[in-house]
DNA sequence: CGAATACATCGACTACCGTCAATTTATCGG
DNA sequence: CCGATAAATTGACGGTAGTCGATGTATTCG
């Protein structure tokens, strides 16, 4: 891991803006898949956080910032291999979905995972009682 | 819920066939997205499992399985709203992930889910220690 | 102010996905 | 053996998603 080239874009640590989801899919809690009827709603909601996740680019690009904890698009490009406008797409995706926010700083946006949003989701196929609690 | 309807289905219970994912992602473990560099081919693996799940019909079909323990193709077609051939559809794509086994009596497909699977796409969402373990 | 950099947006192209009608295959009942 | 039923398969259609080049916007630095 490169931290170094990470610290030596902090610098420009002034405007805290946070971007994340929209008033759409914000919501961090689901339903449980396995909880008898679940309906169309619901199901409709849940099934585009999952579409979030549901491409090997943005799992990889969601280790890749687990691992990091926080890194800028840029740094993304290389060990994705994909061009600025794709990746640019696929962190809206992941933020559209609340998985992901990122914060502008200076130049750059610093993106770090949404651990709530993530074992909510991850909840959502928990067992409805039957198996481990 | 109409077990009823069931029941009497369940006399023809003779070459117990048993419908199940092929070679391919028929493994039930999965790496956590979470922990460090997620290789290309763990990526695509888990992104098809995530896939299967980004469906609301095949939510509300894993739903309706969960809900019942076992459920006929042919009692799925009015609560999910879809064509015979759509559902066997989806059907397919959540045996191709291994979400749920098919087993064959007479001429109905008895459908389940598979909880280890289910509990193992659960656990790649799991953080890599930080958090709650 | 002007050049450079990081990122978002737009437009276009290709590939894939969900859906259904029609057909095929397998199984049961008489 | 034959008609009926459950499910898989095929083919076609419209919509959507991943990708990139070109362009636009915001920010920094000299």
């Amino acid at each position: 891991m490169h931290l170094g080239v990470f610290m030596a874009r902090q610098p420009a640590t002034r405007q805290p803006v946070v971007l994340q989801a929209g008033a759409q899919s914000a919501e961090v809690c689901c339903p449980s898949v396995l909880e008898a009827p679940l309906d169309t709603d619901a199901a409709e909601d849940l099934a585009q956080a999952f579409a979030a996740l549901s491409d090997p680019v943005r799992l990889r690009l969601l280790s890749l910032i687990a691992d990091a904890g926080e890194v800028c698009s840029c740094d993304l490009l290389e060990p994705l291999d994909r061009s600025q406008p794709t990746v640019s797409h696929h962190t809206r995706i992941l933020t559209d979905a609340g998985l992901i926010v990122g914060e502008k700083r200076g130049r750059w946006v610093w993106w770090s995972i949404v651990p709530e949003r993530l074992s909510a989701v991850r909840d959502a196929l928990k067992p409805a009682g039957q198996l481990q609690p």
